[in-house]
Formats: structure tokens, C-alpha cells, sequence
DNA sequence: TATGAATGAGGATTCATTCAT
DNA sequence: TATGAATGAATCCTCATTCAT
């Protein structure tokens, strides 16, 4: 009848988790939402293809449990990000400054995309969209949030004398788009050998970021 | 989103430019098109935003002139890529084999996409959209071909001694993945230098494929 | 919009007050019903508002309570009418007959409406409904009954001669809705007063009902 | 996708009837809403119904038509409000000045809501209706504005000694509900017989604003 | 009794496309 | 060629209601 503001005694929103198993709920959203934008793209990610594979029998629930698409979708990304740190953090934590840091961060994105692909694909496709008006996309704080940490790191180790001279901010750009773009090349290409490729992308930028003439870089 | 085969009583889809009315129109929406994606991204990107950008009264000229969204949008992709050719090409050839050339294409990239950076963006864009039956981007053909036509490059560089030994595909994602990563950025970004990011990126990679370290990075 | 016979399995309906608890829920959720009908209209006013409102955890205490909207509802005029004759009923009985009972009913009216507006203003607002089937008001009784009862108290005044002649059931009505109309204006006008309106009014109706020229307005 | 600004290259808005069918259609579709409204009521009349009614195979072609359906209700009001001023202006214009153009006031109105009952009950309905936001119906400018102008009428001939002395506001307003009232009557009761109860509620309005006592009051 | 979750119908609106002018 | 009007599917979202707990 009117397009005025929400009136809920219902989760909706950010319900923090209230009960069990709206909380579960939620995440069987959130990942068939994963999987329905990692498979047919953001583009044709409607409530009625998430419900349809998250085996809900109405649309309806989705808005429910979420307060919108866009409180979906970056339920979505918050989630992927949680499991990336889960998964890469401890492994760069346990790795020694400097290019073996930076290693470890390139190849373990790459695994975590091996066993995780889905969610890198939507997470990739999400960050492309734009808001008609403010041109801006709305869940890029995620995006450039990782990339200013990583050129944070770049800047710490240069300091440090660990990295040679380069614009930080430059370099985590185009480490942060190669992952992404490795993101969309695991799915599209059946071949695609992540482990590999992570191993590449790893020697590329050491050799790109080293203090000195990489002698000996792999082995 | 599908739709095939029709009684076609005009031109419509490839008319290889039937009149010069004709090739004027297409290019006029074409280029509306490109700015219209380039604004409001392609999920907002309707013909009516187009027609209305391109100054026409009427969404259906867009369908009279084009098959379909596809054929619009596989236009889009066409006339930037071939822009971009034209600007970078000759650039390339005038460059010397090797790392000059490598420097040369990340430059001359950024500067393209500093003249022209709505067909960057619009490009980016486009290219991020999947269509949800074959889950592949009906425009990536563009993509790749451009990727397999840079790792031949290093391919053929290696050969000759030009580049160290590396994954050559790989090495061709990373920059191809930088340069459009840096497209967005270009648009989203006020501050952003293209030029000065070009220079960082070509060192960068410069490093990266350089046959024996680098000592003197610009010259 | 339509549906009946259920198996209910607990009150619901007209049930009386079975408990005192659940007297005091349907007090409840009346109270909430009439401040969220007055405040953003009957088209808005969900059982979700109305939950909300009253601090209910859920919309479905309220299907609980009631056999359904038209019972709410029905609720809600029921509430406020009785409140009104309350409010109305002893200080016109205090009344002489004739003009003074007919200046005391409009002004009640009024001081009832200043006292309690949101009442008024959602009786009002519900009045104006009408179901799509019988196109028909659901709760119209009320108003035509309150009509037919003013109607009635004029008839009896002829007879006696304390009033001149007219047609009573269209002189009830002007009243009637202008004493609806106040109510509206109390609400969206700030600076409306009821007082002055209710004094402005009786005068209005009574120079329209009397028996002959009045000359001195009060006595 | 998006809920974004509107975007389109054709009427919608207020296209000032561009061309001639697209006015014709705007009138189908006003008149449509109009019965529509008039029958079940503001709340049930959903565009699915209005095209129905129309016998329109869809409800886009009205949102192609007007901008939405604050839109279409203000084009409804717009129309009621011209068709009666057309039907009352000159009536009122020939009659003389005072109680003369009193009485022609309210019995060309309901003379006008006799032939015109549909209208008359719809801008009833809709100015029942309350934005939940603002609180005020967003269509009533038309209501006080026809209000005020009743009002004006009254001071100015309080002026020339053509009416008594009492409050022009509220007798405008108690004057202005008794003939939307028995719009609604109009419709709800079969019995009702506009002009009779015009000619009544003339009189009993011309009683209490005549200057004096109103001896014979028809003649 | 009360709650949270689920349901499915129905809401307005946008969209690419078609077709008679 | 171009236009404006029409189409109907698809979009997200809200709603009153039901039901197991």
C-alpha cells in the first residue's frame, strides 16, 4: 500500500543471531545466495533463484530474515571475508616478514579460493556492482579496506627494509586484482590450477617487491 | 533473457552499416551506452537510461537498431577494444622488444584509459556480468583474447631471452587484471593518477618478468 | 481479504474476556491499534506497526487475540464509541432538552476529541473503508446508528416544538460530519482548537435548529 | 535491480498530453480508477483492479503512464475537482450574491454529486487516506484550499452585512463535511436522493449564516 | 498464552521487446 | 527510420495468517 518506513517486531535487520535457528537460517541464505551469485552472477541473483536453491518455498522469507537485498548481500560478503581471515590470517601470522609473508598471503588467498570458490566468485561479482546514484559500490569498504591493510604491510616492511621502493598502495592494487581475477578463472576454466597459479602469483610479486635481485626465488 | 530467431523486417543485428544513417545511430547509442555503464553500472544500465542519455524519445529505436541487449553490449565492447587498439597498437610496435614494450603497454593502457575512462569502466563492467545459463560472460572472448595475446608476448620474449622464466599466462592475468582494476579506481577515485599509477605498475611488472635484476628501474 | 470458519483452537474472537490476562492483552493491542491507525492512517496501520507499537514480540499475538483485522478493528470502533458515550452520554442527560442538549452534544463531542484525539481521528480513518466485496463500510454501524440515535433526539424535539422544522436525518448528518471533519483537523492542524470549534459549531447548528430567530447565542 | 531514480524516455510524469492518445489513455485510466476507487475503496484499488477495469492486459501500461500512484490519485483528484468546478462555477457566477449563492453552492454540489457519484465518493475516499510518513494526506491541498476559498466567500460577505456574524472557517469546514458526507450516503444508500437532501442542507446552512431571521425561507 | 518462523498471495514498478503508425 | 504505446514477465517487498514450540 505505501512505500513508507519498515515496521518490524521480527528479526529482519542485523538480528545479532537472536535464536538458534534464525541463525541458521541465515546462514543457509547466505550461502545459497554464495552459490546462486557465484553461478549465475549478480545480475540474475534473484530472491527467487537464492530461495529456490536454499529450498525455501517463498521469496518472502528471504525478506524475513534480511532487510533488504542489500542486507543480504553484504551478510554475504561479511561472511566470505570472515572465512577468508579465518583462513589465511593464522597462516600469515605464522609466517616470517617479509617476502615470506607476502607469499604466504598471495598462495594462501589461492587456496582458500581452491576450497572456497564459490564465495571468492560472488564476493568478486558483488564488489562490481554500482549504485546508479552514487556511482560508488556500496560494499567496496570490504575491498579497499584489504587492499589499504595490505599496503599498510607493504609500507611497514619497506620501513623495515624488507621490500625494495615502490608505491605500496600501487603493488597491493595489483596484488589484490590478480587474487580477484585468479577468483573468476578458477570457475570459468575448468584447467584452472589455483595452487599453481598462487605459486606464480607469489615468485611474480616477491620478485616484484624484493629488496634485492631475487637470486634463488623458488628453490 | 533468452529470446532467438524472429522475422526480422529491418536491420537490426550485425547490418554491417546497411546506411551511413544507420552507422551514425549505432555509434551515437553505442557511445551512450558506454557512458550510461560507465555512471550507473551495467545492472542499472537500461535502454531507457541509454536512449535517454543518447537523446532518443524511444527505448524501441535501441531494439530497431540492435538484436538484442547482447548485441548492444557485445557493441559496447567492440568499439572500446578497438579504440583501445588504435591507441595502444602503434605505441607497442614503436617500442623495442622486451621490457620496453612491456612498459610500454601498462603505460599506454593507463593513458588510453586516462583519455577514456567511462570505456574502461563500461568494459570492466561488462565483462563482469555472467549470464546465468552458461554461467560464462558472453563478452570474455575480448578478455582472453587480449590475456593469450599478451602471454604469447612473453612467451615469444622468454624465447628470446627478453624475460626471465615464469608462468607467462599467469604473469598476462596479473596485468591485465592490475590495468582494469585500476580502471575502476580511476572512475571511483578522484584522486587518482593513471599516468602516475601506469609508471608504478610498469616498473612493477617490469621487475617482475626482467631477465636479471633491474638496477636502474626507468632506464 | 476474505476468509471465515476455522478451527479455531483457542479465543480468538468475541471471546468474551475468558481470562482477565487476556482482557488486558486485547486492551493492549486496541490502545496500540488506535494510536498507530491515528498516527500513520488505516492504510499503513499492519498488525506489524501495531505490534511494534505495543511492545509485542510478534504479530501473530494478535491473530491470536483476534479472529482477524475486521475483529481488531471492529475492536477499535467499539472501544472508542463506548469511551465517547462515556465521555458524551451524562453530560447531555445533565442537559435541558432542546438547544442546550444540542450545544452540549456538539461541544462534548469536541472536548471529547480534544481530550482523546487519536480515538477520534482512527474511528474516522476507519469509517472511510470499505470492503472491496460489499463495497459496503465493515463498521459502519456505528456511524449510522449514532446518526439515526441524533436523528431521533431532533424528531422528538419537533414534536415538542423545541426545534423548527427540517429534515432530522440530513441535519443529523451535517452535524455529524462536521463533528468528523473537527476531527481530522484536530489532528493535521496544530493550531486547531476543538474548543472554540465545538462552541463555533453548536452555535452553527443550533441558529440552524431553533424554533425561531435566535437572539442571544448562550441563553 | 536497483531502486534508483527513474529514468525513461517517455510520458510517465506530467506529460501534458504530448500526443492524443496518450491523453485518451491517461482519461481511460482516471476514469477507471475513479469507479475503481469509487467501488472498493482506496484501499483495495490496485492497479491490478484499475486495468482491470479499464480492460487493460496490464498494469505496467498505467505506470508507463503515470509516474506512480501518487501520480495517478493526484490525476483523479485533478479531474473530480476541474468536472465540478465546471459543473458548479457558472451556477454559483449566476446566482446572487449571499444566500442565494450559498444555497447554489451546496445543491449544485450535490446536484453535481447526484450525476457524478463515482467522483464525488472517490476524493472522499482519497483524502481519507494519511501518508504514514507526513501524516497528512498528501492530497488535501484541494480539500483546504476549497475550504478556504468557502471561507473567504463567507468573510467577504460578512462585509457587505450579507451574513451574520460567526466563524467563516468553521462554517466552511462544517459546511464542506456535510456535502462530502453525503457523497458517501450517495453511494451506500440506495434510498438517498441527492437533491432533495441538497435543497435541506441549503437551507439549514442558509439558516445559520442569515443575517437575520429567516422568515420564508425558500421563497 | 506467547513466540518466532514460515507462508504465499498480492503490492507497485521496471524492463526489454514488439508493433502499428 | 523513427516513434510512442503496449506487453507481460520479473523484480523486491509487505502483508495477514498459521503453526510448532
Amino acid at each position: 500500500m505505501s512505500n513508507d518506513r519498515r515496521a518490524e517486531p521480527t528479526p529482519r535487520g542485523r538480528g545479532r543471531g537472536r535464536s538458534i535457528t534464525e541463525w541458521v537460517r541465515r546462514q543457509q541464505i547466505v550461502e545459497a545466495a554464495i552459490a546462486t551469485i557465484a553461478e549465475v552472477g549478480i545480475g540474475s541473483a534473484s530472491f527467487a533463484r537464492i530461495a529456490q536453491r536454499a529450498g525455501l518455498s517463498s521469496t518472502g522469507i528471504i525478506s524475513y530474515h534480511f532487510a533488504g537485498r542489500s542486507d543480504l548481500i553484504n551478510a554475504v560478503v561479511a561472511r566470505v571475508v570472515a572465512d577468508g581471515q579465518a583462513y589465511i590470517g593464522p597462516r600469515i601470522r605464522a609466517a616470517e616478514p617479509g617476502a615470506d609473508q607476502l607469499r604466504t598471503y598471495i598462495t594462501a588467498n589461492l587456496e582458500f579460493m581452491a576450497e572456497n570458490p564459490d564465495g571468492i566468485v560472488a564476493v568478486a561479482d558483488v564488489l562490481s556492482v554500482r549504485d546508479a546514484d552514487t556511482q560508488k559500490s556500496p560494499y567496496a569498504e570490504f575491498h579497499t579496506a584489504g587492499i589499504e591493510h595490505l599496503s599498510d604491510f607493504f609500507q611497514e616492511g619497506q620501513k623495515k627494509g624488507l621490500f625494495c621502493e615502490f608505491d605500496t598502495s600501487v603493488m597491493a592494487l595489483a596484488i589484490r586484482a590478480a587474487i580477484d581475477e585468479a577468483g573468476y578463472r578458477c570457475r570459468a576454466e575448468p584447467d584452472f590450477d589455483p595452487i599453481m597459479v598462487g605459486n606464480e602469483l607469489a615468485e611474480l610479486f616477491v620478485r616484484a617487491a624484493a629488496v634485492e635481485p631475487v637470486t634463488g626465488s623458488g628453490g
